[in-house]
Order: structure tokens, then sequence, then C-alpha cells
DNA sequence: AGACTAGGTGAATCGAATT
DNA sequence: GAATTCGATTCACCTAGTC
């Protein structure tokens, strides 16, 4: 099967389905997967959850129109087996240890780490982001002004690769301008991809606008990316370009050289 | 069935198991259920989380000499069900939209929120509480240092009670002074109680050092605590006293009257 | 300073089953 | 019976921010 595939830089982007994009790979391709998949959630019942993108998260206010994104309509047992397919299929390709993180919501936590398991992973723990501003409160109730990260790896996760600690627990305002309805903040993406050694290859099989990439290829990394939407595509591949165009490159992190695995590979 | 019970103040605490004194509270007398069950965590496999809590949960350095907690080391499964037995007892004896908070580990989150609805509770969140300085940093991982508080509710939960929104994260260093290993900070649960109606009942059936009581006191609001082991009770019991002796009450909160469920029962 | 952290890794060791 | 393998268990050591 053939897709469109836009290079940019270090960043290779396939406009098409993850799981087909995926088998298509080289084994030991991916030194970190980054995803943010749809979640499917959205509503108690079936039926909300069956609307429309665009109608199902509503911006009050100015109308911002966004092209609606797929696969954010299954039931939770089908997006459970959805998971696991591709959560398969990507560890695969996934070199021994590589780390994974997957974004959820508090609603899809549970299963979230299940699927993680059940496609092979290893889960490793659950990383709290604090959206702050994004916060609907409810009279007498809690406020679910958090989403996850839940993460783990590909088996055993050697230590010798690593060049630091990272936090467990993430702060960022949503950005205000975006170009996707799930779009995350690309600073929170900056400290996620520090969980790929330095030089290594990011992947995210559901890009969306982009952000990982952007986050991936401004801190020194690699990335491979996938989208089903020709138009979210668009927007991450321009997104991309920009990124590699204005060398603002981050300064290393601490700690870090940007070619531990050039150097594992050649010593 | 007969145990200790000691009624100081508006604290009503039992030395017992949690199932059986459940048994024997009256129908409708808890207006708010938050508890810390022992989490049988603590390792990545059955024989490090079989260990008593005093070899699993290590303290570095200086041995600070704590009695072992009971009923921390089922495996999950034998977690879950146990877990569901107990919160099936709580929830019969729980005004109807009664809240429910439970601690629990990243770990155990995933059984923790299907054992909630296994229970018959209404599970609706997940509140994140940063532990902040409490970590143990790992090369190369994120960090775990937040635990998370699931709550829900039984049944459906009128607002008419309410009086404000709470926040869906909280951040509280680990006190320094600890009686009990898994001692919350009283300031994370004086937060917390806020959840129940001023004036109204709080009930923790794993009581430990009796945190979630001397916040409830402190707050202006009723307990009930339930502890099985003798040394723990004790202490709960007499932390309790002092926050009873010292009336140092908290003002309201916002919106607070201490007599709101009174008003309700009168009027 | 030094203790503290609802740990995790990896090397060494022990034990039972198999060749 | 001695040697080997595999699995389970034990133990030293690592990490960094805060008190």
């Amino acid at each position: 099967m053939a897709f469109e595939k836009q290079e940019i830089g270090d960043a290779v982007s396939y406009c098409g389905d993850a799981l087909e994009v995926l088998e298509q790979l080289a084994a030991g391709a991916i030194d970190a997967l980054i995803v943010d998949p749809p979640y499917s959630s959205g509503g108690m019942y079936r039926g909300d959850r069956m609307q429309s993108t665009g109608a199902k998260y509503v911006q009050t206010g100015t109308q911002v129109v966004r092209p609606d994104f797929a696969g954010d309509n299954r039931d939770q047992r089908a997006y459970g087996y959805w998971c696991a397919l591709w959560l398969s299929a990507a560890l695969k390709k996934a070199r021994p240890g590589a780390p994974l993180c997957m974004f959820t919501d508090w609603r899809q936590l549970p299963v979230t780490t299940d699927i993680l398991q059940a496609g092979g992973w290893m889960w490793r723990g659950v990383v709290p982001w604090d959206k702050t501003g994004a916060v609907r409160p409810a009279l007498g109730r809690f406020a679910s002004q958090c989403e996850y990260v839940v993460w783990g790896s590909a088996g055993p996760m050697s230590q010798d690769r690593a060049v630091g600690c990272l936090p467990g627990f993430y702060t960022y305002r949503v950005e205000t301008k975006k170009e996707h309805i799930t779009q995350k903040p690309v600073n929170l993406l900056l400290d996620l991809v520090k969980i790929c050694p330095p030089g290594g290859v990011v992947a995210d099989v559901f890009m969306g606008a982009g952000t990982t990439g952007v986050a991936a290829i401004k801190s020194g990394r690699k990335f491979i990316g996938v989208e089903i939407e020709p138009r979210y595509f668009d927007i991450a591949c321009r997104r991309i370009e920009n990124t590699v165009r204005q060398p603002d490159m981050l300064p290393p992190c601490e700690g870090e050289q940007a070619t531990v695995l050039e150097a594992a590979a050649n010593g």
C-alpha cells in the first residue's frame, strides 16, 4: 500500500491509517512512541459519543470551525480492541526498552492502562497533566482539570541511555490558538520527548496538528508521524516545516548529548 | 459483635474490621465516605507485595520503627473482591447521593475505579495529589510523585446541598512527622472533607493515624471512624482528642454554613 | 549536612527440575 | 551423581528535591 509521504528535515510523515503505516516500518525504527489517540470519550452514553467531533467538543462563544477528526466514536470495548491492535503493531517496530507515552482522560484511564498491557507493553506509571485554565467547575464536585499520560516500555528498560530523571507531573495551560480541538501545548511535549534518548526517533501515529513532531524536531530528535485525515496531515506538515525552518533549536537538556544514540551505535 | 468504641466530641471511633462495623451502622448514617485503604501495592512482583509493610515501604537511613499495618498484602484480584465487599456495605449506610473519596496509587488506580463501580457507587472522577518532595527519582523515567483520589457518589448527586466548586488537583507536601507510613497531610484532608456538606457525617473505615477524623472535626463536621490495628486506633483517638480539645476551629469555608444539614433536617 | 521518599535495576545467590 | 538451566529471591546502589 502507498501513502502520501512527506520528508521534512528529520521528520518523516505519512498520511494514512496508523496500523497500516506501522506495518511498513522497519523493526527497531522507533526509539519512543508518544501518542494522543482519539479518546472516544466525551459523553456518558453511547449516543453522545457517536456525534461528530465538531458537535461533541463544543466551544462556547466564538465558533472556530475545525474539521472533524476520525476514530473518536467507538464504544469503550471497540476502542480497547482497536488500541490493542495498533499498540501491538507498534511494539514490533519499537527498539527493546523503548518508552511509550499515551494521552488519555480520566474516563479512559483504566481502559488505557489495560490496553497498553494488552498490546504487549509494560505499564510503568501515570503522569498527570494539569490543564489549569481549561476547567469547567461544577457545584459540589471536584473539577476535572487534569488529563493523563499513561506510560510504559517495550519490555525491561535499561538505564544505560538515560540522561536524567523526569518529573512525574506537569502543569501547562492549554494554548489559546489551536488548530485541533485536542491539541496539546508544545511545552508539554517538549518535556515529554525527553523520555526519548537525545538524537533518537520519536514516533506519533495520531499526529493531529503535529505537536509531537514539532517538539521532537525542536529538541534535536528525529520524528515519524502518521495522520489519517488529510487536512490535519497538511496542518502538521506545515507546523513541522516551520519548526525545521527556524532553527531556534533548544540548547541540549542538562546532560543531554545529541549523539548518545550514534555513540552507542558506533561504540 | 462488640467493638471497642470511643466517643470523642463529634467523633465516634471503632476498633475493628471495616466490614463488620459497617454492617452495624444505621442506614443513612454516612454523609460522605473518605477512605485510604491499604493499597496492596509496593512492588512489581507478587513476592514484593507479600512482604510486611515495614519491609516493603523501605526507609533509607535512620530506622523509624512503626507498627506494620494490616490488609496490605492481597494480590490484585483479591484486593478487588475485598474492596467491593466493604464498598457495597458502605453504600447501604450512605445517604443517597453521598460522595465517596478513595485514595489509591498509580498501580491500583484502574482496579480502584472498577471496584468502586462494582461496589455500586457511581464513578465521577479522579483527583491527583502531587506529593512534590516525596519523590524517589529514577534515571530515565518519569517519577511517580502523585497519588490519586478516585471519587464518586451513592447514585445521582443533587446539587442542593453543595456550597461551592472544588479543585480537581491538590499539591501538598508529605508531612515530615508521621505516625503511619501512609499518613496523609491534614491540609489535604481539610480540602477533601469539603465534599461533605457542612455539619454532615464523614466516615473513614481505614482510619490509620486518623487524619480524616482530625480534618472532619476541625472543619465542624461529624466523624465515624474504624481502624482494625489497636496501636493505630489509639494513635487516631489521641489525635482526634487533641483536635477536639483545642478549638482552633477553622472559619467556615467560602459560603459554608455550619448548619446546612440541620437546616435541611429541620425545614 | 543528612534524612527522607506507598522504588526500581541488575548482579549475585539460592533451589528445583532437567540433562 | 554431577552439571546445567531456568526461575525466584535477595541485596547493594542509584536518583534529586526538599526539609
